[in-house]
DNA sequence: ACCTGAACACCGTTCAAGT
DNA sequence: ACCTGAACACCGTTCAAGT
């Protein structure tokens, strides 16, 4: 049952964000959405902090969908679903991309997780030739980069909705994979 | 004497944030470095997130180094440059790429304006040749995306310090670069 | 082990009052 | 026009006390 307690409180924390922002997330608010005292956090929870990052945790390990189709494929398909999720829910893309003042353990292992099946969908990318080659790693960081940055500029209003200049976070990752994927 | 009231402040706050990060950013402590009282700059902005917004407004406006060299060092140069004052200034960096809750009229110019800059940049790299063609707006936008992705994933620990798959931003910004050239 | 209610030291913001 | 000090309604966190 403690577990459950526990889930309550990252869900009532999650829903709290996605309606109103990091600043309607009090410990009040969700001690109340989730029937309890606004101190009953602290017995699951290191801090408020903590909390977040258990919300954070919880997203990156959102199961991923899953194509029948090969690794390049899935790659460039997942980093657009990436990118859609994110601008659909900006709020909690957001924690998964932010900085923390406290180490939390959990969230930083999920993090790496998240990361390094990346980084094997673009070894086994190189290894079809659907890539160029060079370190997986560093090719992994260079698309997140462009999702994720492309994500942060159309949520902050940087990215043209209309006219020539338009384009979308997905439309920024088509343009990278075409760039890397002539040669 | 009204404008180096305001200056003082913003210039207190900048100081906090940099050394403090946004949690020592207090009304009360930005009207002590300034030596006023904890809401006299209210009678300069509208509110705390107002305050904020010039600090980053001001970070937005910071002379660009002038290298004489054509458009397109100066777009590849003035990127690893962003990407290093970035990484430096991790907090003021945070700030001019994050989201605001009000409108900041003066903020979104300043945004509006740098972001121009380097669309002439890239339009003029791209009259020289030396960048493939297509919309300027759009291929900034993919610059942009690529350059702040890769400096937040470093500020968040997601690049490897060591290892042959060690990569700093500007080793990201680099690879675009080869990859973008290259015909 | 988990929870509560009261309390503490903050915080942003407002307001009446001063110059 | 600008500033002050007091006050208000919050906030995260701590603590003594309960089960």
């Amino acid at each position: 049952m403690a577990e459950s307690r526990r889930e309550t409180l990252i869900e009532a924390a999650a829903q709290l964000l996605d309606q109103g922002g990091p600043a309607a997330v009090t410990l009040r608010a969700v001690g109340k959405a989730a029937g309890v005292s606004h101190n009953a956090p602290y017995k699951h929870f290191d801090s408020k902090e903590a909390l977040l990052a258990a919300v954070a945790g919880r997203e990156l390990r959102r199961p991923s969908q899953t194509l029948d189709v090969g690794p390049f494929e899935r790659l460039w398909a997942g980093l657009r679903l990436y990118a859609a999720w994110a601008v659909r829910h900006p709020e909690r893309f957001s924690l998964t991309v932010s900085r923390w003042t406290e180490e939390n353990a959990a969230f930083a292992a999920a993090q790496a997780e998240a990361r390094a099946d990346w980084v094997t969908l673009v070894f086994a990318a190189q290894a079809a030739g659907r890539l160029p080659p060079g370190d997986a790693e560093r090719m992994t960081a260079l698309l997140l980069s462009t999702a994720e940055g492309a994500v942060n500029l159309a949520l902050t209003g940087r990215l043209s909705k209309t006219g020539p200049g338009h384009a979308s976070p997905e439309d920024l990752i088509d343009d990278l994979f075409v760039s890397l994927s002539r040669r």
